[in-house]
DNA sequence: GGCCCGATCGTCT
DNA sequence: GACGATCGGGCCA
């Protein structure tokens, strides 16, 4: 049912596309479980990707989780206000990750209803970390260990026809990189964050 | 729906 | 001291 770390110690690429369809949970500290399934995510190829933390090999107490073993979390906090989690991949010392930008709530929904429309409580980085209860404290942890209190279960298989691929957001400092197609979403999805896929 | 803009602070230089 | 792997509100259509 979970996800084993043998699942994320592949190909970063591969990983992103693999982790639609799947279920991420999150089990508060009160016990309770708010889950949603992944419905779009980024790859973030590491030393060779200007757009990633890691590029050129750089490492900081900030980014050493994505210097870790594959199937930890990389939690970090931008623009004063959001935090983002990323799963990470590869091997030790290979600082390749996927960022979780949006999900399809699937468990706890009763938790939401003052919220605006379902398909908005999670359709954004910022958005899945607020409603699940991610912080800095979630940094570095087991996502193939249940007692980690945030941990990925399998759940479906998306086929490759239903998968849209495009640019990644937020990253025009990065130059022609911002372009690369590592963005994936699960076509037609109405969960997927706003900025369209072209 | 789309575009513009301000918020707000940890992190790195 | 500068900037960000974002969001929501205001405005216009």
């Amino acid at each position: 049912m979970i996800l084993p770390q043998s699942f994320y110690a592949r190909d970063t690429i591969c990983v992103a596309a693999e982790l639609l369809g799947k279920r991420l949970v999150r089990v508060l500290p009160s016990g309770k479980r708010i889950a949603g399934r992944i419905v779009e995510v980024e790859a973030y190829l590491g030393v060779e990707d200007p757009a990633a933390h890691t590029f050129g090999g750089r490492r900081t107490a900030r980014n050493e989780a994505m210097y870790g073993e594959a199937g930890h979390s990389y939690v970090y906090f931008v623009y004063g206000i959001h935090h983002c989690v990323n799963v990470v991949t590869q091997t030790q010392g290979v600082p390749e990750a996927v960022l979780l930008r949006a999900l399809e709530i699937v468990e706890g929904e009763e938790r939401f209803h003052d919220r605006g429309p379902r398909h908005k409580w999670f359709n954004g980085p910022g958005k899945l970390c607020a409603g699940l209860g991610v912080q800095r404290d979630l940094n570095a942890v087991r996502l193939f260990d249940p007692s980690s209190g945030l941990f990925i279960e399998d759940d479906f298989s998306i086929s490759e026809g239903d998968i849209v691929s495009g640019r990644r957001v937020g990253v025009d400092y990065a130059g022609d990189a911002a372009y690369w197609p590592l963005r994936f979403g699960v076509r037609g999805n109405a969960c997927l964050s706003p900025v369209k896929f072209e």
